[in-house]
DNA sequence: ACCCCTTTTGCACGCGCGTGCAAATACCGA
DNA sequence: TCGGTATTTGCACGCGCGTGCAAAAGGGGT
């Protein structure tokens, strides 16, 4: 059996071809389903293959279907726990439904997200799935053309021929309005970042809009990074006149900065003199010391949907392109008044 | 220019050849680093790809080279902070190496970790990483067999020729119990999880031995999964009495759960009442909410290390392998009595 | 102009696999 | 026993690429 290893560090085909005393092609039918095999020729095969420890080879495999069912997941800031949150979930939704997935990981932001993207069209993946960020257009461009569909999430590019899976954060930035408005706040801002990417921007521009309607105007921060720290700066900020009584932020984690400094460093009661409602739903948001209301993103449905794109492409690369929209749900916490959970309104 | 792409959905090596008016080969080598090849056989070459947008296939080549430089990347749990900081500056670092990362979600705990782990086997990946979780041991004789490095991180596998990279937990344990002990407190417990990995049962052995060393006696949770919740319960319960002045969480989540109980639910001052020290240090520790005192794990050291390991097997497999040990730093904040941030000791 | 040495080029093969095609075998009814 | 059909098997080729080998081309010294 040690003896059989000569060939190489690993066994090919026409290894357990020859200890099974079939032919190569016999080796590759027994495993390709469907495929025309005798029984008896099958059972050897599969014993041969069992006591040399064989493999199909993957790659070489790939070559002749001129694809692989590698999914690229590309993205930035995966230590944040909203995407973690949608990388591990799309990851083990991928894996389980049988295709591979390659991580890239555009970590110096956008910058390097096109060389990123362009290195693993070389492995001639059936999709790419953005996850966050923003591709450079030329670069999607040239998934195209390769044939390589695209898959974006939160991040709509009209004009392109690519899917889109989309969270409905204009109608989240109507409804925290509409909830804040509900709880008394006249006095209101929005809380957002830098950034300005386009969900970003739409959960903003929706709560501005609906607080416009309701004759209320709306401090705006849009600066930084989207973090805690961030967060936290805009409370300072912000509060250090008395003008705030409901506070809208476009992100859990801005939202969980933005508490922690309105109640330990400028000494706010909440929800009494000030409310607060989030987006994404994180796991933090729901910890004791926040009890933040906020939106949920629905993870889950997105995934679902990427999912059967990926599959519905895959077998019909002609489907039209379409976007997506999900809804998000409202979770109420404890940081808006008269608006908790599990109790009845005061 | 559309015309010439009729021969399929990628541009292959010998397209541009003919359109450059060289030989296959030719194509090949301006491609390949250190090949021979005239300037202005390179130049036409490279014009010709420009224009119709070749690139090089890399399953056909990792086919020739019998080993891709793909890096499969094992875990669970990616969702959970620690993770998600492990994953991210692991795959930002490989992919800035020139690796590529396959995700392997090992989602349902260890349960098909080693389905997963097979499946990847079948691209040839130069190595893999275990990030966390325990893959079973005859997975791991299998990569061993086709001559694929594993790498474990933070779960010592004695007698498999494997390398190594940990934390010092014990070193962290032992720490953690002298500054509580220093810091007065002499009814000591220790938070852990029903999990009992290496990593989580070295910190408690050492903690718990270090105090025996003085004579004082621990109590012990061990029970339900590793996260907040699981902190918060082991806070519920053990802190019905009065009888803890001094608390190692094995985990940060657990301490942040166990944090919360024991301030909001059993009115623990922290840290008059009660020191909490953590181990991680995951962003949420530093939140002012919070103000956690914890150890740290290098994970920037770890990822080098890891890296390292790669590289070097990747070019002498032969190594001898080897178990590395990285020191796990103190970081100061507010958790533990006459032990703070900035400030002198009272 | 010639020879020798260096660099470049093309040919041909193999990497491991899937598959169309034709030969070979098995099966069944008369 | 035989003819006819259904099934199985092996051969040979191609997927896209890297590379050893020999032929061709270039360069320099006499």
């Amino acid at each position: 059996m040690s003896q059989e290893r000569l060939r190489g560090p690993f066994v090919t085909a026409a290894d357990i071809a020859e200890h099974a005393g079939v032919s190569r092609s016999a080796v590759s039918r027994t495993f390709t389903p469907g495929a025309s095999v005798s029984s008896a020729v099958r059972a050897r095969v599969l014993e041969a293959a069992g006591q040399l420890g064989y493999r199909v080879n993957r790659l070489a495999q790939s070559l002749t279907n001129a694809r692989s069912n590698i999914v690229g997941l590309v993205g930035t800031d995966f230590h944040q726990p909203f995407h973690a949150e949608c990388l591990a979930t799309l990851s083990a939704t991928l894996l389980a439904d049988g295709f591979q997935c390659m991580l890239l990981n555009a970590a110096n932001a956008e910058s390097d997200m096109g060389a990123i993207i362009e290195r693993v069209l070389d492995y001639r993946v059936c999709a790419i799935v953005v996850m966050n960020g923003t591709p450079p257009s030329h670069i999607v461009k040239e998934c195209l053309d390769n044939g390589v569909p695209v898959i974006l999430v939160n991040k709509p590019m009209p004009g392109f021929a690519v899917d889109t899976v989309v969270t409905d954060h204009a109608g989240g930035g109507r409804a925290a309005a509409d909830r804040l408005l509900a709880a008394g706040c006249r006095r209101l801002a929005v809380v957002s970042s830098g950034a300005r990417t386009a969900s970003l921007v739409g959960r903003l521009e929706a709560f501005r809009d609906r607080a416009a309607e309701a004759g209320v105007c709306v401090r705006v921060w849009e600066e930084g990074p989207t973090d805690y720290g961030a967060g936290r700066e805009a409370a300072l900020t912000m509060l250090a006149d008395d003008a705030i009584d409901g506070a809208f932020c476009v992100t859990d984690l801005l939202a969980l900065g933005f508490l922690d400094a309105a109640r330990l460093d400028r000494g706010r009661r909440v929800p009494d003199d000030l409310s607060v409602i989030g987006f994404d739903d994180i796991p933090q948001a729901a910890w004791n010391a926040y009890q933040l209301t906020t939106f949920r993103q629905p993870v889950r449905l997105l995934t679902n949907q990427v999912m059967q794109v990926i599959r519905q492409r895959a077998e019909n690369p002609a489907t039209p392109h379409a976007v997506f929209t999900l809804p998000a749900g409202l979770v109420v916490r404890m940081t808006v008044r008269g608006l908790a959970a599990q109790e009845g309104k005061p």
